[in-house]
DNA sequence: TTGCTCCTCACGTCACGTGAGGTGGC
DNA sequence: TTGCTCCTCACGTCACGTGAGGTGGC
């Protein structure tokens, strides 16, 4: 088990961003008296939402996205619904990385430019 | 010229979006009496905006981003700063593109599994 | 005159940041 | 007793959303 802090430290967030996540119930820890503990599960979901936000979801949609993992494989219909959820999401995350890959191929071009102009304008004091 | 309405629409941002980003210093569109024309150039900027803020950037980044485009390639110095931000952006992009590979390969694990479950669970109704 | 698009406030929302003030166990 | 970490309000902030009420030209 670990504390709230334990958690902030080493997921590189504030105890106030994982308390806010269990205030919208997409993390529910355990209680020692007053204190907050976390299991490996509630570590495993804090992972999933962090990757989720970083690649520009809100908590709503990580809410669903979460409930993917959680899915009772029990009945066919509700596997449909998977099927169709995952593969929206699969086409937000290429459309994601099709501008990200666009805005590397810029940002490298600016930098090979730079760098031509630097290399030509360097000018030699040290000799 | 554009109007805001039609910039609106052909970006799929409102036009509270776009007068925001002026209230920001972001855009500097010309006004005919109290309403606004954009010309080619906020155009221009307003694609790097919606691109860069689609990937995670604040407008306050997004905004020295833009500088990086209109940097006047005049003085050295001015460049070498140049360079050390264009290293540190294209890092944070290469970090997140990883995120976003990693979780499009899990995506597709669970969707081959449900693909699977489906094939092994399909009940043959209709014979 | 009626529609349409434009405008300026201004309050609401989402995802937290940031103190304020207080409690519990080594 | 002093530190440290934990706690619960609660107001502030950023990037807009969403009306409210009003103006201008085809």
């Amino acid at each position: 088990l670990w504390t709230i802090g334990e958690l902030a430290e080493e997921f590189g967030v504030t105890t106030r961003t994982i308390r806010f996540y269990e205030a919208k119930q997409l993390i529910t820890p355990a209680r020692k008296g007053v204190a907050r503990f976390y299991t490996r599960r509630d570590r495993a979901r804090l992972t999933l939402i962090l990757r989720s936000k970083n690649l520009g979801f809100t908590l709503d949609e990580v809410s669903e996205y979460l409930a993917l993992y959680d899915a009772d494989p029990t009945h066919v219909t509700q596997q449909r619904h998977l099927l169709t959820k995952l593969d929206s999401q699969i086409l937000t995350l290429q459309a994601k990385r099709a501008d990200l890959d666009r805005t590397l191929r810029e940002l490298k071009s600016i930098r090979a430019q730079t760098v031509e102009f630097l290399r030509a304008n360097d000018e030699p004091k040290g000799e």
